[in-house]
DNA sequence: CAATGATCCTGTCCGC
DNA sequence: TGCGGACAGGATCATT
């Protein structure tokens, strides 16, 4: 499932693949996949890419023309770089037509993944509240802990709230939790300095080396050049049974989803 | 206002 | 062999 580092790595990839290109069409094949603007005008293409950035777990393009697309990959969204099919390809639901024959699918098992096509003034209105950006300056002790003050609920939750921090999904707030020695369950409000703190360096540290490694291929994570990704070669409790030192891991369901922890290594 | 639950989807895996 | 059910899970909306 696409986190930061995933979601990053596939940017990178995306923005190669449409950089110096016209964009001549986006085209949909699932209803719902790609979401239009009601002021976005009608014929759009072609159009080049002028910037990309991401904001969470969100993808944005912006074009020349003064519209943008918002991506979102949910849970098994994929970007894949073709220069062949014309066909659609299985959970193919979108798909960018690029000069020279050159194709970028968007493939989605499971259909949750969105492509917006807005005005670039109103890409903000489509973004949910989104919290720190963890990979800059803003995110830093101070921060976090203005954002955890009076939170009751268990810091697992808390960690995969969007608003509080942007970016992060189950694997690693499960890796940054087994990294800091916190348990999934402690009320974040409960946190002392030195944890906070802890959590800020291993969330930065995690981030940054599962973006080197181009994510983690967990289930069907891939690159858009269908290279699997590293960084599940260096993951120490999400789905593991037993830790790093041998200890046997627990899992437990907290807001619906898995929590995987070392009961020894984490209190 | 915060916390919880249902919902959207389909491929995979497990038990019988 | 095949079927039903649980599970995976990000974000949103409804309910408590």
């Amino acid at each position: 499932m696409p986190e930061l580092p995933e979601v990053q790595t596939v940017l990178d990839g995306f923005t190669e693949a449409i950089k110096d290109k016209y964009i001549l069409d986006l085209e949909c094949y699932y209803p719902g996949t790609v979401i239009h603007d009601p002021e976005q005008q009608d014929e759009p293409f072609p159009a080049k890419m002028i910037s990309t950035r991401r904001r969470g777990k969100y993808m944005i393009v912006e074009l020349d023309n003064g519209s943008s697309f918002i991506i979102h990959l949910r849970m098994t969204g994929k970007l894949v770089f073709s220069t062949l099919a014309t066909e659609p390809l299985p959970h193919e639901r979108a798909r960018f037509i690029l000069e020279g024959d050159e194709l970028v699918h968007f493939i989605d098992i499971r259909t949750f993944g969105k492509i917006i096509h807005c005005t670039s003034t109103n890409v903000s209105s489509y973004l949910p509240n989104l919290g720190l950006e963890p990979l800059e300056q803003e995110f830093s002790y101070a921060t976090l802990a203005a954002k955890l003050k009076s939170k009751k609920a268990p810091i697992k939750t808390v960690l995969l709230d969007q608003s509080i921090i942007a970016g992060l999904g189950n694997i690693y707030v499960c890796e940054i939790l087994y990294r800091t020695g916190i348990l999934p369950t402690t009320p974040a409000e409960s946190l002392n300095p030195k944890s906070i703190k802890n959590i800020v360096k291993e969330c930065v540290t995690v981030l940054n080396q599962a973006i080197q490694m181009g994510g983690t291929s967990i289930s069907d994570f891939r690159r858009i050049d269908d290279k699997t990704g590293e960084f599940q070669r260096f993951l120490q409790v999400y789905q593991k049974a037993e830790c790093p030192l041998g200890h046997k891991t627990k899992r437990i369901v907290q807001g619906g989803r898995s929590s995987f922890y070392c009961p020894i290594c984490q209190k």
